[in-house]
DNA sequence: CGCTACTTTCAGAAATTTGTGAAGTTAAGA
DNA sequence: TCTTAACTTCACAAATTTCTGAAAGTAGCG
């Protein structure tokens, strides 16, 4: 079994990696995300220099340059993905930063905000006196904790990870 | 007809509590979860005893006994709702237990689990020590991180919980 | 300035998901 | 045992989502 370097040509086994995508992508989509941006999510993770252009990803997917586009915004708006251009040339990369990413995963700090806005407007309105306000300010209390210790989970994370890893 | 359930107190404002379940339910809708699922929940979660009969629900939400059916078995699965028979009658209530659905909320861990099983074997396929190996193997590192956190997380929020709170 | 190489947008076809009515199943109570 | 209230399952219609091809935009380079 060879292992080639990617500079030029990465001509590594093609099923391999394509095995890895699509089941990667159908853990994701079963969590709840979309498909085609799991697939696009995962042929970059699975990929030696942890970017590939549009061409790529469609030639390697095999699909449309409209649904690479389509799947690349969403991950972009996520900050799941960061774009980059090629200098000298309109071709557009796509890259998982290897921290970036996963503190997007866990980054579902907007997600909880605006879980916690419905919940306060919920106590306000049904009233923070009665038994359904009652439980629904608790459910908001445990949100707000969760905030907190999100973020500090993610310190120890950073820590963790240059201790086990090195340079950051 | 004896469903007044509810009893006693202020009367609760139906259209407050139909503006707060919608909401609640599009806001857990956007982050990945079904419909009828989180109407579901988020009329549960605004009830004032904290659980509904399948009859109520339907009528609540406008939808059939099956579409609350289908619903209530996903959230069970999900150990969202407990469901309770109440004795002397084949009639079922579904309840949200304030513990235990927050936990289940966070309780990713089955969900994780997989998503480590992928990568674990992505990095076999493709080999610990390619560049994309290497990149799976933090990814992988760090999700192993994330359950061993979230698992202490819990434990402080249940003591945190009891303070803020009161009993268990 | 316009050519060319890419990317994005858009309308619609195709696939998938969702909810319904109706039939099927189960168990309480007479 | 039989009746009947209640939940579940199933086939299908409707709604929604997803992807495509084609047209339109955008920016480097001659």
């Amino acid at each position: 079994m060879t292992e080639r370097a990617e500079a030029a040509g990465p001509e590594r086994d093609p099923e391999a990696v394509s095995k890895f995508v699509e089941g990667f992508a159908a853990q994701l989509v079963e969590a709840g995300m979309q498909r085609m941006p799991a697939r696009v999510f995962a042929a970059l993770l699975a990929s030696d220099s942890g970017s590939l252009t549009s061409a790529q990803l469609g030639e390697q997917l095999q699909v449309s340059p409209a649904a690479v586009s389509g799947a690349v915004r969403y991950l972009a708006q996520q900050h799941m993905v960061a774009r980059e251009r090629e200098p000298g040339s309109r071709r557009e990369r796509y890259r998982v930063h290897s921290n970036q990413w996963y503190e997007a995963l866990t980054n579902r700090e907007a997600v909880l905000k605006r879980w916690e806005a419905a919940l306060r407007e919920g106590v306000t309105s049904l009233g923070a006196e009665t038994p359904a306000g009652r439980r629904m300010a608790e459910t908001l209390a445990f949100f707000e904790f969760v905030d907190e210790e999100i973020a500090a989970m993610m310190e120890r994370w950073r820590v963790h990870r240059e201790k086990t890893f090195g340079a950051p």
